[in-house]
DNA sequence: GATGAATGAGTATTCATTCAT
DNA sequence: TATGAATGAATACTCATTCAT
């Protein structure tokens, strides 16, 4: 039992150190200049290890995708756990995890989205998209709890907490996508987190219940 | 002089021809599942044609969005045009815009983030960045200046205009990708126009003029 | 007829028109890299006229070499026209003459060679086959003829006057491309004319009868 | 260190495997109509594997070139190794060692024109055309320092060494060339060995030190 | 005759994946 | 387990040639 389980802590200690690897050659070259060999030199191992832990080139791919959304479920786990918290401290804590997240891996974030992207999505295998499905499904859920309460507790507009939750995420997501490209359109400097909090403050104050305008 | 300007009607026509073919065929496949032969058959052509119109198959992909800016930039201009028309007026018009642009052509909305990913902008011609560059600046600018004139005026939230119009189109384009990437996790309904709706309601009371909150 | 005639002169001319610009695009480009278009630009026409004047690229490509073929006979009948002259005398204008069709078109020369190649000679239609051989046939028999004077005047090593005019132009050509070759390895000057000099020299000395040595 | 070895033995033998079926098929159809398929089946290799061992088709091309002058190479120095040796002697060795290279390999003698060309040249990556440039060099010194000895000996013509080599390799390929399109051209018997004895018999009394004609 | 738009066959090269060792 | 040599399917792109005008 014991040497059952070092070895699967050693196959997860190599499943890491592939992914650290795929993670910085995906994110210097994109997914499809990226070769399976530029990994596995990467990861100093041979390209046949590759296949010893990861079915093919897109299931390396969504992994690391799976690796950020499983930090991010964490972080709003964090935020969620906490009772008899104002629903704003709460919003507030939940724009502070989305900044953590952004920090933890900012290429990554990208990648993500071009996982999202309907090509990269057909052609994972079910088992895939389930997880992801499940993992998101959980983050999701975890935000549309926070809108819940404060819906309910008349501070927050009275919409669907979980088209909240997918506003923002959606603001979220476009903010970090489009700074990306203007990068590579305008050259410009990395405004990005300016931006990002004055949208956050823009979606803060729409939230709040009470009369709105046409 | 009418050969030379019916010939170039005919040129223009082709072109047209085969963005169409092209459009049909990205958006069933992909960038890259697509060939440039299924392309050649869907346009009714052979494969050396599409080169006679389009250097390579990047930029005929590129093509597709830039007709879609060229749209969104006519439709912005009517909005910019009209003089003397209340703020909250223009925003509402330039809302309906958006809708105007993802009705004209759903799924190369999707496709022009494909072409924002940078994977996609480090293979495309300098040429062709410009005329991109160009046509979204141009667009920027226009929602920029609406924005502009509500601070102005004192209505809108004092923000830098720019700021704004990144976060406005920011907020449409991720909705748009994030809907579309549901379809293939959760296989739900098509809400997107529903939760556009209710995004640009946030949108539009966080932008008001007055006391905001934390 | 006289119309007749003034077509065939109006068609000749332009043959000639197509064969100079193809020379110059072939010289710059080789055989392989040089497009028909190319080619089209150049004669100022269209890539269909071409193609009313020679049958195919190899076609044209080779007529440049029955060009300078047709040249060199000239020259070379200009030699053994001369009656009653001394046999070193005429070798001694046979090899100005060489020198004139290299001042002719030095690298229509390096043609030439590339044309002897054999896979060049390979795709030749027949008739063309015959054309070069019927001239080039004609011209190693003049050089044959002066050479075999020498032999029976008893001033020329008594060898087979075929294979002396077979050597003698072997001679010349191995120059030429051996030079030309060296100026992509080693980027020297232009040493051809004092190396085919010399080369010259040695042949006629080698040529003397009387005793040689092993 | 052992396995090392064999290792590198076995991936010399595959190169020479390729370069065999190379020779064969480049023979048969010449560079353009060779495909790389052609290739990989003569070899029972896969297309893949041939990229293994060449960076592309014109280098796997020149390497049948540079074969040849590797062995030509050691032929040549081979002769210029023996001490005290007359000169006569040594270039009737030098002679020899030309027979050799021709027996050795016929049709790659006719390839290494090919290389020669310009346009093939031109297509090469630097580090090839160093490698040809070294070889090459290598060769015509050990040719020159022949006729360098017999020069200062007195017995050979006082002329610049190198250019007596030059002119001893073009002859030699000159005939070479010349005798292999005429087969095209005249469908001849094979007259090569004869042409070439008489050619370098001219060369050696064109050589020998002693007052010269006009 | 001249045009030049359209053709479509032809191929070098890449790279995810496999499997004998 | 790990290797890495070998595979071979897959495809963008070119360009000689044709033919309707």
């Amino acid at each position: 039992m014991g040497i059952q389980e070092r070895k699967e802590r050693e196959k997860e200690r190599r499943r890491q150190q592939i992914i650290v690897a795929a993670k910085r050659v995906f994110s210097d070259k994109g997914f499809n200049k990226a070769t399976m060999e530029d990994i596995a030199t990467e990861a100093e191992l041979s390209p046949g290890t590759l296949y010893l832990y990861f079915r093919n080139k897109e299931e390396l791919y969504a992994s690391l995708s799976l690796r950020i959304l499983q930090y991010l479920l964490i972080s709003l786990e964090h935020v969620t756990e906490e009772k008899d918290m104002d629903p704003w401290q709460k919003l507030h804590d939940l724009m502070k995890a989305m900044f953590d997240v952004y920090d933890f891996d900012p290429l990554i974030i990208i990648n993500m989205f071009h996982l999202q992207s309907s090509e990269t999505l057909k052609n994972l295998s079910p088992e895939f998209l389930l997880k992801i499905e499940e993992l998101s499904g959980k983050a999701l859920g975890a935000m549309a709890k926070i809108f819940d309460e404060g819906i309910r507790k008349g501070v927050f507009i009275e919409k669907h907490p979980v088209a909240l939750a997918d506003i923002f995420w959606s603001l979220f997501s476009g903010v970090v996508l489009w700074e990306a490209s203007k990068k590579f359109i305008n050259q410009e400097k990395d405004y990005l987190k300016e931006t990002l909090e004055t949208a956050f403050e823009i979606f803060k104050r729409g939230l709040k219940a009470g009369p709105g305008q046409n």
